[in-house]
DNA sequence: CAAATTAATGCAATCGGTTACAATACAAGA
DNA sequence: TCTTGTATTGTAACCGATTGCATTAATTTG
């Protein structure tokens, strides 16, 4: 019940060694296949398991994978998360999970423990304010695969999954114009950041589509949050010349905006049309019910899961020149309905 | 930049032993400072890292904590993990967090993984359908701490940080009733759950309190669902004796059921005053905003983490006779009230 | 029937810290 | 001066699994 059964108990019990016991334990060829049974089955009787460090120490390996998130409590984190932990867990690896809450010195500490933890590899969705790569470049010199996902950051030897931000931008920004938009409003958060980036190009590629210009105070960058959005809201009621369509890189923040517009007067979507971004399901529940873009966290997580491990097994390394871009879809709803489907 | 530093190879430089070495980097008291500044300096320069297989094999201590939750997609689970990463990262805990997807399966399987990865410690919020513990004893019976939090299972010998869920039930059931509704209708999950049993109860006790009878058809558990939302909105909209008052445990359920409600026609709260469970950010951006029950996740994160770590230093052992309480706490909003403040 | 294979198992070193038990040096006390 | 004490550092045996290199037994080949 209490003392920990050790391969050299089992075989000291069994008359046997402890390298034909780890060997059988292992499946390995070389042993006999009522040898293995009869250890295989005592090992179970007693209880016995495999002390981890004493093997990884052999080894050199720990079976470990690093994840380091923003934040662990966003819906879209919390979904990708979840999809990476099924594949890894499938395949018998672990999960250590670290959040840098937004912070490139939190995220540099939490790097250091992954890397002191001996993790296999690393995958991680940078923080707000990351643009250093110092920090990974540790791991890259012992050879320990990094993959960004998300919010990336480019390197020659990293790979990358994400969303083709810029076309969701486009998609965005183009339903809206389909809808009669024509002064589009774009809240986005940083725009360094290839997330926010890529979704203002799009937008600058639908505009200058229709022959629109640019008009860059019709331009936010903010932090996204809840009071972002009221922000946006009184600073729209303060305008001049009104925004009539609006874009909102995050559901949350784009919800708590309309929801203030709303009861400053405003129409939605007559007024102002929005789509925001994620398709949180505060994003179905608000009324009227928001366009948005879907964002595939889970595939995410399994994608960028499903990478880190061909490439630890060595099936498939992994691509560095190009990032592993995932679908994403523009789902229509009410707050951006102008004209009746013909 | 690619072979591993050990103590070994410091203790060649610098002329001294090994144990020395390990001394230094371990702050012994027996080292004279001047040595273990030399060594720090060294092993600094030479970019040494511990090797904590080796240091885990030795002192059979992991510094690693397990977290089996039912799914990390959730709003409030994600911030429990974040107020548990929080407080485990300033100690020098890791984590190790898996999912059980609500199946008991999959948990056992995760507490196995975790019992062979000798985590130091397990916090466990049981699956939707968990009522066996035996998957949880192995680590009693070696005296691996684990603590229960949420969805908790009473064990003389396990540790349990809760809300008081039958006061909140009680609080969001009394608050109905202060509204004027006699009719309320209380949608649940399995009553077996503490959380949700927990929550019928106080139910019960505030229509008691206003001799109001329980009327068995006005309890429905179910899984607490979008779907199931619907699903209720639905069945209302088919009673002969409608509720007036709708006591839903969960947020986004709760939202849905409204959603769906309004579209049926029915005022809200004018027809039906609804009260929500969760605070989750849904209950912000409905209209009319969701009144519901303040879960302090992040607080309840931190408290769990805190006593477990507590436990494990010997400092302060895990109260098993008694489980926390943390209060929770009615939120107001629009969806409920019928009666103007006096 | 001897030699050569093949199959199965054992020996012993190794991974890198940790720590009980010395050992050494030097200063203070008798 | 000799003893005792104190401060530092060293020696070596672990922790438990893995694996290259034998070794032994069993089978096949010439």
């Amino acid at each position: 019940m209490e003392k920990e059964i050790t391969i050299y108990d089992l075989a000291k019990i069994l008359a046997l060694s402890p390298a034909t016991v780890s060997r059988a334990l292992n499946d390995h060829p070389a042993i006999n296949a009522k040898t293995k049974v009869l250890i295989a089955e005592k090992a179970a009787e007693l209880g016995y398991r495999s002390n981890t460090f004493a093997s990884h120490l052999r080894t050199r390996k720990t079976n470990t994978l690093g994840v380091i998130v923003p934040r662990l409590n966003s819906n879209f984190m919390s979904t990708v998360l979840a999809g990476m932990e099924e594949v890894a867990n499938n395949v018998g690896y672990n999960l250590l999970i670290s959040q840098s809450l937004e912070s490139e010195v939190k995220e540099r500490a939490n790097a250091k423990t992954m890397f002191n933890s001996r993790v296999d590899g690393l995958l991680v969705s940078v923080a707000y304010d990351t643009y250093s790569f110092g920090h990974f470049s540790t791991f890259i010199s012992r050879n320990i695969p990094v993959l960004f996902f998300d919010r990336i950051l480019t390197h020659p030897q990293c790979g990358a999954v994400i969303i083709d931000n810029e076309q969701a931008g486009y998609d965005a920004t183009r339903h809206l114009l389909d809808q009669g938009c024509r002064r589009i409003m774009h809240v986005t958060g940083d725009l360094r950041r290839n997330v926010y980036g890529d979704r203002l190009e799009g937008f600058k590629r639908a505009l200058a589509g229709q022959n629109l210009s640019l008009d860059n105070r019709l331009i936010l960058s903010t932090d996204l949050s809840q009071e972002a959005g009221r922000a946006v809201a009184e600073q729209i009621d303060q305008m001049q010349e009104k925004p009539d369509g609006l874009f909102i890189a995050n559901d949350l923040c784009a919800a708590i905006c309309m929801q203030a517009l709303k009861e400053k007067g405003y129409a939605i979507p007559g007024d102002v049309a929005i789509v925001g971004f994620n398709n949180d399901p505060v994003s179905q529940v608000v009324s009227p019910q928001l366009t948005t873009i879907f964002y595939p966290g889970y595939q995410m997580g399994k994608t960028a899961m499903t990478t880190m491990i061909g490439q630890l097994n060595g099936t498939r390394p992994i691509d560095h020149s190009e990032p592993i871009i995932l679908r994403s879809e523009l789902i229509i709803r009410r707050s951006s309905i102008l004209l009746e489907k013909s």
